[in-house]
DNA sequence: TGTCCTCACTTGTCTTCACAAGATGACTAT
DNA sequence: ATAGTCATCTTGTGAAGACAAGTGAGGACA
């Protein structure tokens, strides 16, 4: 019953645990105060104390439990949608400094693969882009994207050299809910390699990406190819079921 | 208070409700029963109704919600974690038949890269292993693991050709509970060239990943790279946090 | 000294109650 | 006919209480 900021009790409750375990004060590997203590600690019921703890628990931060407190834990914690979805605030996060080129942005009928990949009729109308990314101003990566003509048209009162084209979608409320990225190696085509500034049949990195609305429907198909050099992507699994990607630069070596 | 079998009420709920979203009894797209009629279908309180559908929510099953009873939806389950990390349990989850050569197994002194990772004294025991791995008969991955030697001595009492090390790892009840799975593109070595049987540079997907126990400890560094044409991996993200991972046979085209 | 038992404490589970806030449809007033 | 209001449904949130089962420490006993 803590003085309310009219968001709900477990959930500041689960911040403020949060930020015991991430400073120290609830050590790593220590186990917290039991849940009377807090309960009587925050004048709370069990109920909100038991949510914040399992939040914190689906997360990674509280292990073990039944019969003795749970240990707190510091974990890494999975990256956000918009950070892995966008490259501009990928760049930010990782401390370096994304740039585009923009190589085409075309009105076009979808080809069939594209067509069957959108859910849309062969010859459907598509705004193509492709642009080579770049971190701190050397290429890193070279994005095919195909939007849905109702997303894609935005793009023509908007320059793609200039930022995120998520973040101007995300102003333009369109419905970015959902993304399934496939990860496999290609050679290089004479394309890429000229943009890339690497040989034809170098290795790359290749993630295709179809980002769906919350109701199903597909908005964008995309094809990244990343300089091994530049990215990786990482996935931690544990056996409990708990997940965390991320997006990082390639470590130097 | 159903017929209790000793498992927890709000479990056999989960499982319940989840049986009748993948059986179409609760029909995706459509709003599933309030939880005042569930409470009365199975005679309980609404505590383990809301605790199976909080469960439900968290693997995607179930969208939206407040003020109205949520959304039935049929969601890929994320790969669990024994899929992900062993080639044998994920082949026969995807309908092949796994296989193996043996190339090498051998008890060494840590390499210098290695023992870093495995927080290993320089030079300390470790057991290397080295197996081509096929689909259906035909070399798919190639696997290089490192294990701390307090694991990889039992690699000298099972023959490696026969089956799982994942499995006979877990038989001797080795610890095998975290994995980070760090995904790159490389160009293949002559070594790799042979034994995949494809030409030097092509790019193979490569997928180093570290295995720890539950207290962190490493156990195992592996480096496995995978013929493009053979397995993908895929991360499926949503906005609200949502993960769901995978590794699949790449399609044909 | 070493073993076993008891007891206090903890978390997991479930019940019952209450109220706030969003959603919806029927009804009313214009 | 249309717009607004209200009753009634829903879920989200929180309190309080109860009991089962796991944990661990201390004491009794051999």
């Amino acid at each position: 019953m803590k003085t309310s900021e009219d968001t709900p009790l477990h959930q500041r409750l689960g911040a403020e645990f949060l930020r015991r375990i991430e400073s120290g004060e609830w050590p790593e590997g220590r186990p917290v105060p039991s849940e009377s203590q807090l309960c009587a600690e925050f004048g709370t019921s069990r109920g909100p104390v038991r949510q914040a703890l399992a939040l914190l628990r689906s997360e990674g931060n509280l292990v073990g439990g039944r019969g003795k407190p749970p240990v707190a834990r510091r974990a890494t914690p999975s990256q956000p949608f918009a950070t892995f979805l966008s490259f501009t605030q990928w760049a930010r996060t990782i401390g370096r400094e994304p740039g585009q080129t923009t190589i085409e942005v075309a009105r076009r009928r979808a080809s069939p693969e594209a067509a069957a990949r959108l859910g849309l009729a062969e010859g459907a109308p598509v705004v193509e882009l492709v642009r080579l990314r770049l971190l701190d101003g050397v290429p890193a990566m070279l994005e095919r994207s195909t939007f849905v003509y109702e997303v894609g048209r935005y793009l023509f009162d908007f320059d793609p050299d200039t930022g995120s084209i998520y973040e101007e979608l995300l102003r333009r409320e369109v419905d970015l809910h959902h993304a399934r990225h496939t990860i496999d190696a290609v050679a290089a085509q004479q394309h890429d390699a000229e943009l890339l500034q690497i040989a034809v049949g170098d290795p790359l990195l290749r993630v295709r990406r179809l980002t769906t609305s919350s109701q199903g429907e597909p908005l964008e198909d995309a094809d990244d190819r990343y300089l091994p050099a530049m990215a990786t992507f990482t996935i931690e699994n544990t056996i409990e079921g708990r997940t965390v990607i991320g997006r990082y630069r390639s470590e130097e070596d």
